[in-house]
DNA sequence: TTGTAAGCGTTATCAT
DNA sequence: ATGATAACGCTTACAA
C-alpha cells in the first residue's frame, strides 16, 4: 500500500505539498498539482484513514448500538442511519447487544477506544451502566427510539404518547368500547407512554379498559398469541385491540385465525410500526407509522451537532406518529 | 485522554514498559506490573484502537458489505457475524448499497483506506467492478450467501441445488403433480441452481412442471402476489408452490386468501429460508431453513484466515439446507 | 527486566 | 508556493 511518502517521492515534492494538494487546505501551483494528481493515479495511493483519524483524533466514525439487529425497528432504523452517516462522510461501526448489560459495556468500551464520533443507541430495557462510561470519555451520545422519561443524554423518539391518541381515537371513531391492549414492557417508558395516550383518547370518548383488556407483552410475535389467549378464554371479550408494535399484533392475528375469529368481522385490529408485516397478513394491518427516517437523520446531526458544542443540555427531538390505515379495522 | 504517556509517567516507568505489561508480550517485574496497572486504573486509561491500528496496519475491522439491512437474510447474517467478529476481537463497519454498483464501489473503497482485515459481502445481481478494486488492493474478501458459480472470492454459500431438491421432494413425496415455483431473479446463480435442484427432484418422481408454471420474482413480497395472480388466472392450477423465499411465499398465501383458495386445503405451499415470517402466518408456513449461524461463523473464519495464507485458491464453502414442517403443506 | 529511539501515515507549524 | 520537522499514540528492535 502506498504512503503519502510514496506519492512525494514518485512526484518529485515533499509530503506537505502532497497533502496540501489532496486536502485542497492551501493553493498549490497548478504544475504541482498536476504532478501529484498524476502521481496519486499512477500508484493507486489511498490515504490511510487510520493515520488521518489518529492525527485528527477523530475516527469519522460512528457507533451505533442496538438490542438486536433481526427486528423491523432496529434493521429500519440501522439502514436509514447507514445512509444519513455516510452521506456526511462517516462509517459505522454496528454492534448489537441482545439486553446483556456486561456486553453493552464492552461494546460501549471499544467504541471509545475506536475514537468514534458520536454513539447512537436505543436503551435496552435495563438500568445499564453505560451513563458513567459515556459521560467521562466525553464521545457525544444520542439515543434513539428507546430512551427514558427524563434521558440524561440526547434523544431523538416518537411522540408515544401520541401514537397511542391515535390509536384510541381511530377505535372509539369505529364505535368500539370494549378495547384491550397488548404493551410491551412496562418497565420500558414508551410502553407506558403509549398505553397513557390510548387510555386517554378513550376516556375522552367516555370508554374506560376493563383492567384485565390490559396486557402486558414483550414486543414479541409469541407474546402477542398469548396476549390474545389470555383475552379470549376470559368470558367478555373485546370487540377491538391495539398491539403496541405490528409482531405482537400478528401474534393476536394468528389466534385469532386458530379459533375461528375474523378480523376485523369479529375483532378490529391496530398494530404498530408499519413494519414490512402489516402489508403482508390477512388481511391487511391497520397500523400506527414512526418516521424513521426522518429521525436518523435527526439523530445523526444531532450527535454530530454534539461534538462542538457544550454538551451540558441534552436536547430532546421528539417527532410524530402517522395512522396508516388497512383492512383489520372496522365500524363494530 | 490519557495515553500512554501519561500512565508511564505516572507509573514512574518508561512507555515501552507500559506497552509491554498491557499486551503481556514480555515478562514484566512483578510490583513495576501492579504500579502500571495502578495508573491505568486511575487514569481510566484505554488504549487507542486508531494508534494502534496504524502501528499493527490493521484496523481489527471487517467491513460487511450487503445489499440492504432490512431483508431477513441480511439482517439475520448481519446479526451473526457481529457476534462472530466481536468474540475474534473484530469490530464491524456495516455498509448497504442497494444495488447501486458506484455506491458500492465508494464504499469498498472506503473500508480499505480504513485497512479493514477483511470485507464480507453478498453479490449485488449485476455484475459490478468490485473485483479489481478489491484484488488490488490485496484485502482478503468473502461472499457470502449470494455468489457466482464460479466467485473469483473465496465463498460460504448454501447448498441451493439440494434446497431445491428438498422442495421438490417433500412435495411429490406428498402426491403433488401439478406444481409451480416462483423464482427469485434468475440472472441470480442461486435462483438457477435451486430451481434446477428442485426441477431435479420433480424429474426424480416422474414430474415435469409445465412451462407456465414457473414464474420468476425478485424475493419481494408483491412479486408472490403477483406470481399467485398469474398462476391463478390461467385456465389449468396448481395443486402445489414453491416459492424461493418466505416473503414470496407470503405473498402468495396473502393472494390465495384473497381469493378464497384454503392453504393447505387447496394448495400446499413451501417457502424457503425460516425467516421470522414462516411461525407467523396463519397457516404455519413449511419452509426451507439456511444454518445462518454457521454461514457466518464459516465466512469470518475464512476471510481472516485468508489475512494469513496466501489468497490464491478461493476456497468454497458450501453447507446443507433443512427443513422445517410446519402447516402449509398437506397431501393432495 | 527496563529504557531509548525509530517508525507507522498523516497534518500543522514554522521557516524559506 | 513549498519544504523540513514535530507530533498524534502506539509497538518493537536494540541497548543497557
Amino acid at each position: 500500500m502506498p504512503s503519502l511518502k510514496d506519492v512525494a517521492r514518485l512526484a518529485g515534492v515533499s509530503e506537505s505539498t502532497v497533502s496540501r494538494t489532496l486536502n485542497r487546505s492551501i493553493p498549490v501551483d497548478e504544475k504541482t498539482r498536476a504532478r501529484v494528481e498524476d502521481a496519486v493515479r499512477k500508484l493507486n495511493y489511498r490515504p490511510n484513514l487510520l493515520a488521518k483519524g489518529l492525527r485528527a483524533r477523530s475516527g469519522r466514525l460512528i457507533g451505533l448500538i442496538m438490542p438486536e439487529i433481526i427486528h423491523f425497528t432496529f434493521a429500519d432504523l440501522i439502514q436509514e442511519i447507514d445512509d444519513c452517516s455516510r452521506a456526511r462522510g462517516y462509517s459505522l461501526i454496528v454492534a448489537h447487544h441482545k439486553g446483556d448489560a456486561v456486553l453493552e459495556e464492552a461494546i460501549i468500551d471499544t467504541l471509545i477506544r475506536r475514537h468514534v464520533d458520536g454513539i447512537i443507541f436505543s436503551r435496552g430495557p435495563d438500568e445499564s451502566r453505560e451513563k458513567k462510561l459515556i459521560t467521562d470519555s466525553g464521545v457525544p451520545a444520542v439515543v434513539i427510539d428507546c430512551a427514558f422519561e427524563n434521558e440524561e443524554h440526547g434523544a431523538v423518539v416518537l411522540d408515544n404518547y401520541r401514537a397511542g391518541m391515535m390509536a384510541g381515537e381511530h377505535l372509539t371513531a369505529l364505535g368500539h368500547t370494549r378495547i384491550a391492549c397488548v404493551t410491551g414492557p412496562l418497565r420500558i417508558a414508551l410502553s407506558r407512554e403509549r398505553l397513557k395516550g390510548f387510555r386517554d383518547a378513550l376516556a375522552g370518548r367516555g370508554v374506560t379498559i376493563e383492567e384485565n383488556f390490559v396486557i402486558e407483552g414483550d414486543f414479541r410475535f409469541e407474546s402477542g398469541v398469548r396476549a390474545a389467549q389470555l383475552l379470549f378464554q376470559q368470558g367478555s371479550e373485546p370487540s377491538a385491540i391495539w398491539a403496541q408494535n405490528d409482531d405482537m399484533a400478528v401474534g393476536v392475528l394468528k389466534h385469532l385465525g386458530s379459533i375461528g375469529l375474523s378480523v376485523p368481522g369479529d375483532v378490529s385490529l391496530v398494530g404498530m410500526n408499519d413494519s414490512s408485516l402489516a402489508r403482508m397478513t390477512t388481511p391487511g394491518l391497520t397500523t400506527v407509522a414512526q418516521p424513521y427516517s426522518e429521525m436518523a437523520r435527526q439523530a445523526v446531526s444531532l450527535v454530530l451537532s454534539l461534538k462542538q458544542q457544550d454538551r451540558t443540555i441534552p436536547e430532546r427531538i421528539t417527532l410524530n406518529p402517522s395512522l396508516v390505515i388497512r383492512e383489520s379495522t372496522a365500524r363494530v
